[in-house]
Parts: structure tokens; C-alpha cells; sequence
DNA sequence: GAATCCAGATGAAGCGCTTCAATTTAGCAA
DNA sequence: TTGCTAAATTGAAGCGCTTCATCTGGATTC
């Protein structure tokens, strides 16, 4: 247990592991990397020897020698969403069953920081890269993947079939959403908020619009706005309720949490019961969605397993030699809660505190 | 713009860039790391070379003949909590502005991955660690250091004074929240949930105690709990409503958002009023503290200040010799918002959408 | 015109590891 | 004992880069 301190200034090197041990170089890089490969006297001295000095390999110089790392890359677009986090934990937990390292880079939503971060894992010559790009041009996946890196796209793929991506049906969820609120008969719809420009905002509105479509004689409007934060749901339900009582709507839908719960705690401001007058929903099944005054109804897309299934991917497109190119398109779960169902919606915590995901 | 594909498989080295320029490696290099250092000739005729393979250096080759990597690596306890968020965010910005690209861990409040993303770090030889340590052993802080590894402590040092560190003073947040329910003239305070054993929560407790001694004319119950969530914060709140009136505390105080979120819900369900009846105060500005049902007053951790100055200790430690470890402690601020003042407190986004940190 | 200087360019050494061909040792049957 | 095979070990080559001592040639000086 007695390791040394940096004597003289160098770390030990396997070359001070093997003198010490009375080994060659090569039977420790083999004692370390496969044990069965070496005689048990040989590895119990390597192992002592690395104790001693306090040994510590350098990663540096063994993906150079051979050519590649472990580690995955793995780049996200906004920490503080927490789809994002549970696609970080996903990948996390599966690379960790493989013997894979994640290590996160955070373009804060910056689209220099994402081709910067891109730049730094294909330098690192990474196993592979996981990628949740913006919805901006993919040209970093063009070139990280000109230099042979591996990549898979998260969440948003602009349509791409030549790389692996694990997506999420954003349509489908729209469409439950909206379904949702037409089966508790709701019949005058609201999509409140959300960028145009933004392809699952886009999709979203497209499935809501599908549900009303079919159920006939139901409306849907829209209003969007230029972000997704809560303010914007507060504006959109104050606008909303200053109108005659039988334009205002019955149901609301949003394209993200943040402002569903500004659309809830508005209309509670203003003397609206939520759901009894206004059922609200939103997507994205944040966090804090219990935190808010009642629990949200949402739409649940599991980041987790979107992250486990794109490392499945990178697996297999490291491995497999026969590895095709595959889009795994994941459907979304509706989670109605509260500000749909009223107190029946109300979730039990289970002992971890965290919700079931179950609707 | 000619990048070609990975010909033959490998990608391109110095060496085949020194070939297609006509020059040596070690002008190559030169060309890329101290341009100023080669004649313009020889500069651009490099240029085009990198350009026409289509180069990306190998940061591995890189780090192992210089011996040094630019990249720092931060080891986050929680990447679900807003403060490590902004913790990341500011060490970040502060990284990028001096050429550092900043990888990150999330160790997910586990001691093993904790422990293993440090040695990761170790192994790929990073310039320097930013750690936010578990309320636990900090042994890999030392097996770390022994390795030559330079370190700092984000959020919690466990009183250790060998290494640098930015910490938050605990004991002072939680004085000024206590405080300011006094002022407000509150006085059966309640300090609610959290477990005894985290540092944080003990400090903020003797903070608050410590404003009550100072009132004199004022009283401070303590219910602790397992954990920070804020099923903890409802339940601890169903039991104190059910007391007769004299006995239900005016003002409560909690050491994290989520519980004091929890608390308030459980009191608006029984029909008390916030803060009428009962003013709240969280701890931790968490970024859902705005979207509860009415803005939360909490005390706010400068998470982003926390990263940009963990950073610069990090750089001095880098670049002076004759650096000497310090203790950074940053006074947390208080934000008032409507959990104690009411309407009044009510908060005006800004532009961007962000809250003033202003109180 | 010789001596001096210096920006630039060069080439080789070496960073710490993996890997592979070559070699030694052990294991065992005849 | 001999012969043969399998297992264990060795040593060297080389991964792609930085760096440093060395060298080159043109400009500057007297």
C-alpha cells in the first residue's frame, strides 16, 4: 500500500513495474491487460510491483499503441433539460456494463461549442461519439465520421439514414397528447408555444393537429412562441383567458413542460381551475414536473433508454464487422397526471422518490 | 476542402503531411502549435496540406510526447441538480476563454463512479481535476495528488487545506434565511427535512439556529429526513398543519428547493396561504424554483462564479510556480421572491428569459 | 570579403504503451 | 532420454507527436 510519491518528478512507467517485478516489458502490459494470458507467479509480481510504485497506466500512450481508446464521447446539447441528463444517465449506465467510460461535453446549446466538442472526442480518437445535435446543420457528423469515427445521433438525426440514430416519434406524441385531452372531452384545443422552426415542435403540432383531425369535431389552435421557457405559457394563458368564455379553450397542449407549468400557474392566477375548466398537458416529462402546484400530465419520452439503445448501437458498430446503419425510433409514453385528471391523477411517490413512468 | 476518406484505412499523420508539404515533421508541428515560429512559406504550404488530408491531430500522440494534455476534467456529484449545472456552465466559460476544453462525469451520487472518473482523469494525464466530492472519503483526492495530479474541490472540502478548493459559506445561507423570515417577523421558525450527515445541511441548520439565538424572541424546530426530495417537504408539512393553530410554525426554512416546493404545495392543498399564513424559503435557487406555483424565495449559490473560480485556482496552479493552495468561500445570496413577500416578490423575467439573481 | 548572427528548418530521440514474431520453458507421450 | 506441442516470456518495432540540438543560408557588420 505504500505508494510512492512522484520521486523525481516522472510517474512510474511499466518499464519501473517490469524492472522492479524482474519482468520484461511485455509480460506486464500482458499481466495488466490479460491476465490469463501469463503464468500466476508472473502476474502476483507485476501486481505487487504495481502496488509498490503506485503505477498508474497512461491512457495517452496505450490508445496510441493500440490505435483506440475505450472511452465514448458523449456530446449534449443542454444539461439543464433533464431529457438530456436521463440520456446522459442511459448511455451512462450502459456503457459502464461494457467496460466503457462516457465522458459529457455540453455545447449549452452554442453550436461552435458543439462542433469544438465534436473536435476534442474525434482528436481523442474515441471509441465512439453519441451526439444530440441542434437543429443545425450535421456537418460535424460529416467530418468527424470522414475520419472514421463512429457516431450516433440522439434525439434529432434532420433526417439522416447513413449513421445510426435513436430518435423519439414526436408525431405520435403530439398525437397522444392531443387524444388524451379529446378523450376526457375536451373539445376546444390550444398548442401553446414553441418555435416552428423547431422539427419536434413541428412534429408535435403535426400529431395534435392528426388527433383533432380525426376526432372531428374538436379545434385545434395555435399559438407559438419564440422559446420553450415557462414566461412564454404565462403570456400565452394570460392572452387566452381575457377572451369571451366560449372562445376560451378547454384543453391546452405544450410542446414543453416549462410552459405548460407557466400556462397552469397562470390560469390559477387568474381564478381558472386546472383541470376542471383547463386540462393542460405538456411534454418532456421534466423533473420538476411533480414540483409544480398540481402535477403535470405530460408526454414521457424515455432519454434513459434513448441513451442505453444508442450505446447498444456504437456497440455494435464497433464490434460487429457486419454492423448495419439502424434508426431505432422510440414511442413515447403519455403520462397523465393532475392537470388533466384532476386529484385521482395524483401520483404515489415510491420509495425512491422518484414517479413511476407508468401512465 | 478536398478532405479525403480514410484511404488505405489509416487516417493521416504529421508525417504524411510533412511528405505533401515538402518540409519536415518538426516544421509541420511547429506550423501547427507556434506559427509565429515559421516562415510564412512554409506556414502555408503546411496549411493547404492539412487541409488537403483532411489532418485532425492525435491528441493522444499529442499529450504522451509532450507529457501534457490541455484538457481539464470535472467529476460532478449530481448532474441533475442545477447547482453542478452551473457549476459546469461556469467552469466552462472560465476553461474555454484560456484554450482549456472542459470533459465532464457525472457521478451520479456514487462513490464508485466517483472514484473511477477520477482515476480516468489520472490516467489520461489531464492538465487538472475539478471535483465536487461526496460527503465521504476524499482518498481519491490523495491518490490523485500523489500521482502528481493538481486538483480542486468544488462545494465541499471536508476541511482540508493541502489542495485548493471553492466553497460556499453554508453556515452564513443558512443565517440569512432564518434571518430573513425574522425580519419578516415570523417566529416559530422550522427548519425543514434533510439528512443530519450532509455537511451542508448541518451548517445551514447551525446558520439558522444561530439567527434565532440572535432574535432572542424566537423559536426553532428542526424535523430532519432521509432525503432532499420533495415528498419529504409534504409530508413533513401534512404533519405540522394537522397541530393545533398555535403550534403550526409561521415561518419554515428548508435546505433544499425541492423539499421547501414540496412544502408549499402541502400547504396550499390544506388550504393555508403562502406566505400569509406561513412564508417558505428553499435553498439552492434551483432552476425550477421559478416554475412552482408561486416563485420560490431560496438562497442562491453562485454555482457559475463556484466553476469560473475553481477554474482560475486550477490555472494558477498550472502556470505559477510559486502557487499556493487557497480556500475560496463565496457568500451565498438571498432571493426573496413570493413563498415570503407575496405578490410583491413576484419576479420579472428578463429578456432572456432568466431571473435576476439580484435579490 | 571575412566574420558574425539569427530566423528557419531539420532530423532524431523519445514519450509509455501494445503487439507480434521469435524464443525459451514446461508438459507430457513414447 | 528424445521429440514434440503448448504455454509463457521476451525484445523490438512502432503508434504520432514534441522538442532540442544541430545545421543552413541569407542578412548585417566592420
Amino acid at each position: 500500500m505504500t505508494s510512492q510519491t512522484a520521486d523525481g518528478g516522472r510517474a512510474p512507467s511499466m518499464q519501473d513495474v517490469a524492472r522492479l517485478a524482474g519482468v520484461s516489458l511485455g509480460t506486464v502490459s500482458h499481466a495488466l491487460n490479460k491476465p490469463e494470458k501469463v503464468s500466476a507467479r508472473s502476474l502476483q509480481k507485476v501486481l505487487a510491483a504495481v502496488e509498490q510504485l503506485g503505477f498508474v497506466p497512461n491512457s495517452a500512450a496505450r490508445s496510441l499503441a493500440a490505435g483506440s481508446s475505450s472511452t465514448v464521447g458523449l456530446v449534449l446539447t443542454d444539461i439543464d433539460n433533464s431529457l438530456f441528463v436521463d440520456i446522459a444517465r442511459g448511455a451512462e449506465d450502459e456503457a459502464r456494463t461494457s467496460g466503457h467510460a462516457l465522458l459529457l461535453a455540453n455545447s449549452d446549446v452554442d453550436f461552435k461549442r458543439q462542433e469544438s466538442y465534436l473536435d476534442i472526442f474525434d482528436e481523442a480518437r474515441v471509441a465512439g461519439i453519441l451526439f444530440t445535435p441542434l437543429n443545425a446543420s450535421l456537418e460535424g457528423v460529416d467530418r468527424v465520421r470522414r475520419h472514421g469515427r463512429r457516431i450516433v445521433l440522439v434525439n434529432y438525426a434532420g433526417g439522416r439514414q447513413d449513421c445510426c440514430a435513436v430518435l423519439s416519434d414526436e408525431e405520435y406524441g403530439g398525437y397522444m397528447a392531443a387524444r388524451h385531452l379529446l378523450e376526457l372531452g375536451r373539445r376546444r384545443l390550444l398548442f401553446a408555444g414553441g418555435p416552428e422552426e423547431f422539427h419536434a415542435v413541428k412534429e408535435r403540432r403535426n400529431g395534435a393537429l392528426r388527433a383533432v383531425m380525426e376526432a372531428g369535431n374538436a379545434t385545434l389552435e395555435i399559438i407559438s412562441s419564440r422559446r420553450l421557457k415557462s414566461d412564454e405559457g404565462r403570456k400565452i394563458a394570460a392572452e387566452v383567458t381575457g377572451r369571451p368564455a366560449d372562445r376560451v379553450p378547454d384543453g391546452i397542449l405544450s410542446p414543453s413542460d416549462r410552459i405548460a407549468a407557466g400556462v397552469i400557474h397562470e390560469l390559477m392566477a387568474r381564478g381558472l381551475r386546472v383541470p376542471e375548466d383547463v386540462a393542460v398537458i405538456g411534454y418532456d416529462n421534466n423533473h420538476f414536473a411533480t414540483e409544480v402546484a398540481i402535477s403535470m400530465s405530460t408526454v414521457a419520452q424515455d432519454g434513459h433508454k434513448m441513451g442505453a439503445e444508442a450505446i447498444n448501437l456504437l456497440l455494435d458498430e464497433i464490434r460487429n464487422p457486419r454492423h448495419e446503419h439502424r434508426i431505432l425510433t422510440l414511442k413515447p409514453r403519455l403520462i397523465p397526471r393532475e392537470s388533466t385528471l384532476g386529484p385521482s391523477g395524483r401520483p404515489v411517490p415510491e420509495e425512491d422518490g422518484r414517479l413511476p413512468l407508468e401512465a
